[in-house]
DNA sequence: CAAAAATAGTTAAGCAGCTTTACCATTATC
DNA sequence: GATAATGGTAAAGCTGCTTAACTATTTTTG
């Protein structure tokens, strides 16, 4: 019992520094090669909003708020610059006249590619890395991080509740 | 070597969700208790700073900058914000008469304290969580955390070349 | 040793990405 | 058919940065 301690403590801190590292690079510009274009950069967070547009197939301005945890009205605005800037067309809703469907343009799909390619890549990288550990030692490891997840979602939980 | 993509995209995909958690309950702000004085609330960037400055001795503001990856200016403002509010006081360096050296203050040291206690309380539930794995799977699951902190270093780094 | 360069810090203006508040349409519910 | 709920927008304001221009001290160097 007393000896997990280090381990633990080991664990944590490799975790947060992974964490810290992820946070760095996410916040790296992308920078979109829209052929004729010239080439454009694009925030992370433009990005994973064009990502979720291109994922999802009717998703409206309410969807993407709810995705990312943030208000209608922020997400209102992220859509708008992302429409003025030409990513993103706007299509009213087939059932109803006060909801928009969201589309990527030529343009949205050059951006959700190239990050979608730079993800690839990374991913390569980690396989090479990764290939001389055990499929068991893989899958313990996922659920150990499911094990920390539950503290995080338990924690969050907690939150919610006082705010309420 | 097929065999491994499962499982390797499994554990990114936890990794992710982990990291997303974990960001949102960073967000989270923090009610602090500073005596006679009702109670504060903080936010994350500001525990975050008055964490470092509480955890080093003689930091001065670039120090804080260079720690947060942040501009020198931008840390000038987050400890002029935090000298006024009372966390921080700063003194003349004794070797120097433009360089400031940094210090918590008792509010300071009581927001330090209950960041702490919280990360105390995770931790605590967490090692409960923990306590039926075995130390080899805690180390394991460290060293396979370490191989994607590598490939997050190398895509940093090329970042960082070509930004010079 | 004096002039030039580097270092520590500040200030002002501006930007991104949110929030809150208040609001307009449209659709659902009773 | 009045009232609620839902989808979306606009304005104003906040935080945490950035860049650019600046002062005041060291440090370097020619």
């Amino acid at each position: 019992m007393k000896k997990h301690e280090p381990p633990i403590k080991d664990l944590i801190q490799k975790i947060t520094q992974v964490l810290h590292k992820y946070e760095r690079m996410e916040k790296l510009p992308l920078v979109v090669d829209a052929g004729e274009d010239a080439t454009l950069t694009v925030s992370t967070k433009e990005v994973h909003t064009i990502e979720v547009i291109g994922d999802h197939q009717e998703i409206n301005i309410t969807d993407v708020a709810g995705h990312f945890g943030i208000t209608k009205s922020g997400a209102s605005q992220m859509i708008a610059k992302l429409e003025k800037r030409g990513f993103v067309e706007r299509r009213q809703s087939t059932h109803s006249n006060k909801e928009y469907w969201l589309y990527l343009t030529p343009k949205g799909w050059a951006a959700y590619h190239t990050h979608e390619r730079m993800h690839g890549e990374d991913r390569e990288v980690l396989f090479e890395h990764l290939s001389g550990v055990p499929i068991s030692d893989l899958k313990k490891t996922a659920q150990i991080l499911g094990i920390f997840e539950k503290t995080l979602d338990a924690r969050l939980k907690q939150a919610d509740i006082k705010k309420a």
